[in-house]
DNA sequence: ATGGTTATTGACAGCGCTGTCAATGCCGGT
DNA sequence: ACCGGCATTGACAGCGCTGTCAATAACCAT
């Protein structure tokens, strides 16, 4: 293996300087055309491919996306890196992770930190770190570009998600329209703004019904698998259980159905469960469970597009007059969810 | 937001050069006590973090490790990023990803691409790309370090895993325990060098307990869902169907599940199930799956510190004798598996 | 042909850091 | 006092690329 080919390189060959070089690299105006082809078969024989560590220095951008995260399920992760990735490879940008311990108490200057060194153009922000105000505000000062993903967020910064309320909302509206008048919920972490929205949906649909509102029919839960067990076992105690569950996702929602079956309940026939997310164990789950799918993969994709589209507006950004209104981003952007109906709400 | 502060900012401050800046933050040794804080002073103070480009750019390494993956499970994934994560951070590693396409025929020269331009330091090779001749070829030839994860992959290069067969074979010899004497086996994709092994473990437990190998048992999956739907409703179409189905992942285990819920079977009483892999989904199912765990964050860690070790011991691998035998890799790490017994095979 | 454009190209400085090597200061031994 | 040897420090030249700006070529209308 011969070391990698570099700029100059390519400029002896195709017999140019290496500023043509590196206009032909980035696609740059005013190169005549027999230049280019020249150069480019240079690039192609040499096998050339641009330093992203020289390039980054000499450029002042990084051509890396950072993704922050906290502790979201790796369905969700998952989903969301192949959306941003989807982006990133279009555009040549690369994609770093960071993961946030928000319990660890530096975390903000750990992210800092991070986002110092490793100077990512553009930051996308996963929940529940959109919610966390103190990091956004800091990011916010920092004067590093971000955007938030599936959160409405604190209202600060820009941000691309679904409706949530409105989707909490349609699938209670799908169990009152099956009959049911006894509805359990069971809510997410109270820090998550998107369990809040989720809940107000569910309330929302509970009052358009005209539909008493039960306080002992409400559980809280962490989002994770075990959370749903013990609120389950708390909704269905008494003698007069909910006959429908509604949590706020499809984890919990499956720790719902462990329990009913633990107790001898069929489903849906005495318990109808819906959930929230469309993970794979939606579908999985015996009988499939009916939940809300956020279109995941594509809410990566626009976010990463505004993203990469604000980091080359910016660049672009400092001659001509100032007078003309910053270009901002627009601050949100909602794209539409979908109701998966599946056995588990249907009687 | 004042602009970041570069190390002659803090050379500056501290009243030292550059150079002995750049000596503390990289420890290096021959700094006095007394310069060390006062630099280590100034670098707090100041909030200065080394740039990755500069340093990369510079120091001929980037501080980056990539991560090759295929299509894996977003659980499988999950774990990993989790494990390397672990380790990257103490050694102040980042992590870029590579969703690698497999069916792209201009795959090996995408992958080529990605790590000249980006030129990470080591890269981890995920299934099943690990068991891709070709591609681990053109990495060896390259040059790039890489190691293998969770596979045992074309056994050129170094790997670290579990001991699929043996994990396998201990899985079987836990149905037939339990009495079953009619095994069904849902193999999984054939160019997956794990799911070989796992079958070759089935077998080698059938023919240790003196079972008659059954054609007619072992149906063929894609590690999908949807497989393991198709495997079963193969599997058990006949008349003479099998007692217990071991599935070669936890994702085919619950499509057996699902039909066997279909067809009014009873789950263990009617036939047992076990997978492999013991995802988020294992415990979720009703009744819990028992599966195979394979540490999967370990092996994360434990071949990422492989990795920086080769690759921080290739660094000073410049001058001294050239006679002592090159310090390469051990080839493969074999960490233990585990079984998780839970109901879906209880009597 | 002449001046005025505009399109095309390259020389050069530097991005923030590290490696090399030379310079300085300090120690003990004679 | 003198020298070798080691610990400590800094000057300097790049790493591979991009931005700036000046130089040249090519073109147009007069």
């Amino acid at each position: 293996m011969t070391s990698a080919a570099t700029i100059s390189d390519v400029a002896i060959m195709a017999g140019v300087s290496i500023k043509t070089v590196s206009r032909v690299v980035n696609r740059e105006p005013n190169v005549s055309e027999k230049t280019r082809d020249r150069v480019a078969q240079a690039i192609t024989q040499l096998r050339y491919k641009p330093s992203l560590a020289a390039r980054g220095l000499a450029g002042g951008r990084s051509f890396l996306i950072g993704l922050l995260y906290g502790n979201a399920s790796d369905s969700f992760l998952g989903e969301l890196q192949r959306g941003i990735l989807r982006t990133c490879r279009e555009r040549h940008y690369g994609l770093a992770l960071f993961p946030v311990m928000q319990q660890a108490p530096d975390m903000q200057a750990d992210v800092l930190g991070w986002i110092g060194s490793t100077q990512p153009d553009g930051i996308i922000l996963s929940p529940p770190l959109s919610d966390d105000t103190a990091l956004v505000d800091a990011l916010l000062e920092s004067g590093v570009k971000f955007i938030s993903v599936s959160s409405a967020g604190t209202g600060r910064g820009p941000a691309v998600h679904i409706d949530e309320a409105a989707a909490a909302q349609q699938m209670t509206r799908h169990l009152i329209g099956a009959g049911h008048r006894r509805l359990g919920f069971v809510k997410g972490p109270a820090d998550h703004v998107c369990s809040c929205l989720r809940y107000e949906g569910f309330c929302a649909a509970l009052s358009a019904a005209g539909i008493p509102f039960d306080d002992s029919f409400i559980a809280r839960g962490d989002f994770h698998f075990s959370s749903g067990v013990e609120a389950a076992k708390q909704l269905l105690s008494g003698p007069n259980r909910p006959t429908a569950i509604f949590a706020s996702n499809d984890d919990m929602a499956s720790g719902v159905m462990h329990v009913a079956y633990q107790k001898g309940l069929t489903i849906p026939g005495d318990l109808a469960v819906a959930g929230f997310d469309d993970t794979p164990v939606s579908r999985q789950l015996w009988p499939g469970l009916s939940t809300v799918k956020q279109p995941i993969q594509l809410i990566g994709q626009t976010a990463t597009e505004r993203l990469l589209t604000d980091i080359s507006g910016a660049k672009n950004e400092n001659s001509d007059n100032g007078t003309e209104p910053k270009h901002r981003l627009a601050e949100r952007e909602i794209l539409p969810f979908e109701l998966m109906l599946r056995a588990s709400t249907k009687g």
